[in-house]
DNA sequence: TTAGTCCATCGACGTTTGTCAATGTATATG
DNA sequence: CATATACATTGACAAACGTCGATGGACTAA
């Protein structure tokens, strides 16, 4: 399956237990695997990271390109699938895209990885 | 990067503190996606919790190929990745090779995942 | 209107990934 | 010894991925 094929903003966290807790479904196993493959690459982390870390906690494409080191069309790419995958969000004001954290998001995929 | 370069056993955890709470550095992002990565497939996650599952808390090769539904050089590929990014542990009795949870390795990962 | 900025999308490319069949390597059993 | 079992490794292939250059759409400024 394509990453591009997820439907927008899935929600992992509302489906199943610790994955060491309870046996995993294979479709839940699908769906979490997706959520971490959207995790799973340097640029993106560093994106997550980079909006955390900016002012009102929101940053647009042009703040990211240059720090990043990446083509404008790579970096919205990156930003298009975290977006889909329910980490960031998307608010158009002007010309500008600013995209910011959801909230519990990533908590929600770390509270399924958790064995404690 | 390819996955099966990796230098096996790494520590991820040992490295920094969470992505959102400060700035994340290149190289520490490769290192987390590497092990992010390492957990992105559904096979590979629900080997974890198969494991984990399964009585004593180890498994063999020959207990995860049926109910994974695949064949046995696959589940030899996976289980090398996981045990090569430090989740799993591999100690050979006999014909027989176990696999079992690093403790604390899931807990690692996730800690650097959280926003709270 | 014209020109310019910000961003998404498209098409192409080299690389990486997941899977399998075939083969190799131990270890156990007769 | 020969045979059988459990597993790792190799080589191959299609699919998916990350990146870029080029293009297009929407908005702003003059």
């Amino acid at each position: 399956m394509s990453l591009m094929e997820l439907l927008p903003v899935r929600d992992v966290t509302a489906c199943c237990g610790p994955l060491t807790r309870e046996a995993i479904t294979e479709e839940n196993a699908i769906n979490l695997a997706s959520s971490l493959k959207a995790l799973a690459d340097p640029a993106r982390l560093r994106i997550i990271s980079m909006v955390a870390a900016h002012e009102d906690a929101e940053a647009c494409v042009c703040d990211l390109t240059e720090p990043l080191g990446l083509g404008q069309p790579t970096v919205s790419h990156h930003l298009k699938i975290l977006v889909d995958a329910g980490y960031l969000t998307r608010s158009k004001r002007g010309t500008w895209a600013y995209y910011a954290l959801v909230p519990g998001a990533l908590d929600g995929v770390a509270r399924l990885l958790v064995t404690v």
